[in-house]
DNA sequence: GAGAAATTTTACGTTGACGTAAACTTTGGC
DNA sequence: GCCAAAGTTTACGTCAACGTAAAATTTCTC
């Protein structure tokens, strides 16, 4: 038995959420919806996460507040790459090399349009950010025209 | 009677909403949670929005998009230059110069605090772009190793 | 001035992403 | 082996930000 499936380090779901920064039920969520599944259960029941497992729930935020996706177009993503890593493991070694490349585009393409979501974020945040700081330095010449 | 009381060139809600990418369900939300009143109304009631309506409905949607606030946020951010507008109206000349200047320190601390929210968004993204690329190119040689 | 198209108010419905409560079971320290 | 703490499932509740339907005006076009 290894160490992922006797439990060894690996996390229960109050102390993942805590350092996760989200709610238990949050965590059930994402399973529910299929967005992220526990690396396994205890005899009785008990979900264990991985630091890998960790990892993700980042990634999901990041995905979420950052790039404002919903949990549907975030698991259309994180899919693309679970895909991928199943592949490591079907893996007969050039056994079906047609659907490694097969796979290996889809996620490829699914990388480049966040790509392009990051980057027309950041052209957005960039105008933003001129404004503001043109704004800012209106604010301080007026202020100076007060004394 | 001015243009904007008359009504020339002003827009009503389906074409302001069309225009804006809304729905005119969005816009009466809008006014109802004090967030973007229309210029005026016609005799019958039928809202009109200006040019710098429009120009407010795109700086909510960005704030709220953009920036992930909430319309109760962004509501208080907007308030902020409010109030220096309306103080261009009040404006008896000098007459209480201690309300300009707070008024102006308060748009400016609001004005600092969503640079604030800006600055950490781009640091982030740039973060995740990163990565981004590095994945990008992962997949790229792994691509060219199918050869 | 008549009829179609757009808008109005009022009010209930929906959706996503969880929160919360209840009743029950596992787990871990003594 | 016991018991408090943490976890489980089930199910209803909530909140923001609108969507949608209905019935009554208003506005625009002819």
């Amino acid at each position: 038995m290894d160490e992922v499936s006797s439990g060894g380090g690996l996390l229960r779901i109050g102390k993942a959420a805590e350092r996760a920064g989200v709610s238990p039920r949050t965590l059930r969520w994402y399973e529910e919806i299929g967005l992220l599944a526990p690396a396994n259960y205890s005899a009785g029941g008990a979900r264990r996460y991985t630091e890998e497992d960790m990892g993700r729930i980042v990634h999901i935020r990041e995905l979420q507040s950052l790039l404002g996706f919903d949990l549907g177009e975030i698991r259309d993503i994180l899919r693309g790459e679970d895909d991928l890593a199943g592949l490591r493991h079907e893996y007969r070694s050039g056994a079906d090399q047609g659907r490694r490349r097969e796979i290996l585009l889809e996620a490829s393409a699914i990388n480049d349009k966040v790509c392009e979501v990051v980057a027309g974020k950041q052209a957005r945040l960039e105008t933003m950010m001129s404004e503001l700081t043109e704004k800012s330095v209106r604010y301080a010449s007026r202020l100076k025209e007060l004394d």
